[in-house]
DNA sequence: GAGTGGTCTAGACCACGCG
DNA sequence: GCGTGGTCTAGACCACTCG
């Protein structure tokens, strides 16, 4: 039987299209339905073998009149083992940063949220949700919490610019974090708000950082395009 | 339509299970025909859902007649943000972890492999493979490149134990490293190493290590499965 | 309107591994 | 043997969006 395993054959062949220069990033594959006539397997196969080269970052795919399955170009680094906020740190590699606020308010401390800053539940805090482009492309979102009574002078206003400067003239600069990695795949919303389709391949983090002092300052959950995205830490003993 | 995304509802519906402790740790799904038609779906509509759990390291799935769908228990972390090696990192959070040497050989560098390590295309280099287990599951694959002339008495015999520490005796101890992080799936050879199935996420990282004076001692390519384990970074300023 | 990817169906056969 | 997940087929309809 030719068949056996031929969407791993069919990967292969897509990898070598891509890796032998017959399609560069940025270049359109033909549509599902043709590709899989003239690779002589079903729809459905062809589409397994593109999720799996999706996954990893190679295509990504777009449903519409114009849309359809482009491969991907090289992508920005972001270092983890950084006190540097995430805009400084891809603009240094010389990528075009911007960031929508999407939320930013007072709110309550959920129990998980209290935990992790180390609040009663119930307690004030601030919450600030924000979407960030790097090169014009949302690639990632970023749900961050505050202890407002800790740090009393941040308000929302506050928030609208470098929340970790603002956090510094409080005397109360992060300086450890811990952050923990998870790679997933990205729910219905957050597909609209990185503008992926669906299954798409996400890294989340959840970050807590302390000032000096030791107490937490900040709780947040990250959810990067793992695609749109490297990361990369460094250590130093 | 009652069926429109009903693999989202499905997804939902399973991971309910999980969370209300209806299904917990270890316990087996339904075979997947009977579950989908107890969810009223076809087979292949089952089958997104669970993909989709299982990127998330929800279930681990196995094939053949007391094979099934599992759910996943609580994965021991792995913090990268440290010089000590995997072994001593997962046995201090009470994990049992055991190495298997897959190969140990001098061979050429490779193009990838000099420049990393910063010597000729051709250099003898040790070549280690090491497949990693963490409470007798296998985790992760390792493969280490060492540049031989650089560490004048590192031999194939020294790289049985911890090879960190036999690097230590040469004044060769590694004091900085820089790892990158791709999540992607695994390759059929590295399926049938980490016993796993089909398009099984892991998480690659690229690894270079660097001693006092600044030159490298390690090149490595680590696969973990991503179910299996959790990736810490603790970060100090 | 027309063409794209996204989803879903209802089957089929295969490879594997315990009993 | 036989039940498991793994793969594949050949269709179908949907949602979206450019022209």
């Amino acid at each position: 039987m030719a068949n056996s395993f031929s969407s791993q054959r069919i990967e292969g062949i897509l990898q070598g299209w891509i890796d032998s220069g017959r399609y560069g990033p940025g270049m359109k594959l033909p549509a599902e339905r043709d590709l899989a006539a003239e690779l002589g397997v079903s729809r459905m196969t062809l589409r397994q073998a593109l999720e799996s080269l999706q996954f990893q970052g190679r295509f990504q795919r777009r449903p519409g009149r114009a849309g359809g399955t482009f491969v991907s170009g090289r992508v920005p680094v972001l270092e983890l083992a950084s006190m540097s906020g995430l805009a400084q740190q891809l603009s240094s590699t010389g990528a075009d940063v911007e960031s929508r606020i999407l939320v930013a308010e007072a709110t309550e401390a959920t129990s998980e949220v209290s935990k992790a800053l180390g609040v009663d539940v119930g307690d004030s805090v601030l919450h600030l949700r924000r979407l960030r482009f790097a090169n014009e492309e949302p690639v990632m979102i970023e749900d961050s919490w505050f202890p407002e009574r800790r740090l009393s002078g941040l308000d929302v206003g506050s928030l609208a610019g470098s929340v970790y400067r603002a956090l510094g003239e409080l005397d109360s600069a992060p300086v450890r974090k811990v952050e923990e990695l998870d790679p997933s795949v990205a729910s219905p919303v957050e597909r609209e708000l990185l503008g992926v389709g669906a299954r798409h391949p996400v890294l989340r983090l959840v970050r807590t950082a302390y000032r000096a002092d030791g107490l937490a300052v900040e709780y947040a959950h990250d959810v990067y395009r793992s695609d749109a995205i490297r990361v990369r830490v460094t250590t130093t003993d």
